[in-house]
DNA sequence: TTGGTTTTCATAAGCGTTTTCATAAATATA
DNA sequence: TATATTTATGAAAACGCTTATGAAAACCAA
């Protein structure tokens, strides 16, 4: 029933192929022949089918995106990155939360490449020998954002998280802290987990603070969960001067549950977040936080899996953004 | 180079029709013969290709999502509801933002019909004519998520705005307040702009509360828009002593603003907020706001298009879901 | 057995493009 | 003018699948 490119073709008096050549923009056509196959395009809204397109061409100009959740913060301004380079370079894109469990992964990365994407971003916490496998097992380029493998076998684009909690802890002991305590992601997410707790505890090594097990939580990055394990610290005999938590929302619960009780930020504890979400803004204090580059992220990212997809030249294909503090009334200003 | 669906025929020994109704579940095959090909697919990890299927088939399992901004909060739970659902009766997404820049729309939509999507899903403000336009002149089927067109000519999903922000002034006018102050949208958002602010007149007038053109600012729904208008009713010679915020994020800003002048909420000045996204449980204190069930209207509509897809009936095409106020801390409890 | 059903399968015709490949037309070169 | 190049076009073969159509096989009742 819709107009398909042979109707254009006999409306036009040429073949289909001289059509499809002025639908691609192939310059091999006479001008007056592309305004007469224009004329007909536009006499008959025709309008290109792209399955028929992608099962002759091989390409779809799709890129398949596997999240953990769009409804997070965090990850929906990495997506928004992702969608605004790939629009950029005529992609369009298809969404997949995952919800980070693996089954659900794997079924998607499958599916996606039935689907054939011409690429594929994976943003997820951890990366496991079967992610490894289903993804190298393809041609169909892959690049990890927010994330990486251990062994730096996929193209990445992340963040130094060692460093940057690193950066943070040291942040809060040179105002002076010997009691910081750390709200720790799962101990399953080797990066935003494992990776800013071994950071905190490297700074305090390196400040020569002892460890103290009472001070460290772990939570699942909700703001509830920041909320609770910051009412246990508080109720300790020694309760911590200084909070750090491995993301915004569970720093802004520290917050809420120090006020809760009475205390003020900074002036009894100060706290600093991660990733510097745009809540960090709308609290009272306003909190100070590891800026990680979301949109960044994703906008690199998407930008690197379009090299593969051009076979362009890729010189380095694990990317480390830069971080760094933002400062904001959660904490005191550093001492002179 | 990739496995075809001729090459395990032949590995299987049978023909593609077979596999073809052993992929697709088509129960006309003799148990044994599924087997053989079931491991003829195994042995040769076979991947059915959706595009070639789809161009056979004229079905893409896919639907297009043209939503304003995945970043924003509300849209991000929405597009969540849409995506479960969407999972879950085996449809993929192709995500668009859109920034409401209606040629970008339109862009948008054709590209997505090019893409031959099963169906489409729009979520945005204002449906001008050009939008009914395109969207009326395709036999695909559309849902419009969280707005409305004006008479009711598509199918949508979305609340009653005018009496939510009706009951939302009115709990404010029981409360023994005069002087209501509202922070609106845009005038060119009809819905969520235009009503609103009608919904919050005609709850003045019925309580025979003359309308103060001091007491009306707009916003552009961004937290620093709630912030900058409240300051300004601040500076009135006669504040509020209440205000209603088209949103939650500029409700947030107003109560910030307030708090930063040094007077109370809700004891000096009530605020009352509209959405209910998850940010209102992370301000002190918590917003009072009218609850627009985000995931639900995105999932609702998503099984409505669903129902369209597969031409099943369909008794109402507008649904109205319903609203709530959720009571928190910013607004006082009510008068005995 | 016979004839009628029902199951099970193969053949082949699309689906709407892109993309060789070959040829015709136009232009340049000698 | 004849020949060599370049430029424009058309014919037709993919691309990998679904889906009539209809034939063969299997089943059933009489």
């Amino acid at each position: 029933m819709p107009v398909t490119i042979y109707d254009v073709a006999r409306e036009a008096g040429v073949s289909m192929a001289t059509v499809s050549r002025v639908v691609n923009g192939n310059p091999n056509v006479k001008p007056l022949t592309r305004k007469k196959v224009l004329a007909a395009i536009e006499r008959l809204g025709y309008r290109p089918n792209a399955v028929a397109r992608g099962l002759a061409s091989k390409k779809t100009t799709t890129v398949g995106v596997i999240i953990p959740d769009i409804s997070s913060l965090f990850f929906s301004e990495l997506a928004r990155g992702i969608e605004d380079i790939a629009t950029m370079y005529k992609y369009n894109i298809i969404l997949c939360n995952s919800d980070q469990r693996m089954e659900k992964e794997l079924q998607l990365i499958n599916t996606l490449l039935e689907k054939q994407v011409d690429g594929l971003l994976f943003l997820g916490a951890e990366i496991k020998e079967d992610h490894l496998q289903a993804l190298t097992s393809t041609s169909v380029p892959t690049v990890l954002a927010a994330t990486r493998d251990a062994d730096n076998v996929l193209p990445s684009v992340s963040i130094d998280h060692f460093q940057a909690a690193y950066d943070a802890t040291e942040a809060l002991v040179s105002r002076g802290h010997k009691r910081i305590a750390m709200i720790a992601g799962p101990a399953n997410d080797p990066l935003a987990g494992l990776m800013r707790y071994e950071g905190y505890k490297k700074a305090l090594k390196d400040a020569g603070i002892e460890l103290d097990e009472e001070l460290i939580a772990t939570g699942n990055y909700f703001y509830e969960s920041g909320l609770s394990t910051t009412k246990a610290f508080l109720a300790l005999k020694n309760p911590p001067t200084a909070i750090f938590a491995a993301n915004d929302e569970m720093a802004i619960g520290a917050i809420h549950a120090i006020q809760d009780s009475g205390l003020n930020v900074p002036g009894d504890i100060e706290v600093i977040g991660h990733d510097n979400i745009r809540l960090v803004e709308m609290v009272r204090p306003r909190l100070t936080s590891v800026v990680q580059p979301m949109y960044d992220i994703g906008a690199v990212a998407m930008r690197l899996l379009t090299k593969y997809m051009n076979n362009e030249n890729v010189e380095e294909h694990v990317v480390l953004l830069p971080h760094r503090i933002e400062y904001r009334e959660s904490t005191k200003p550093e001492q002179a």
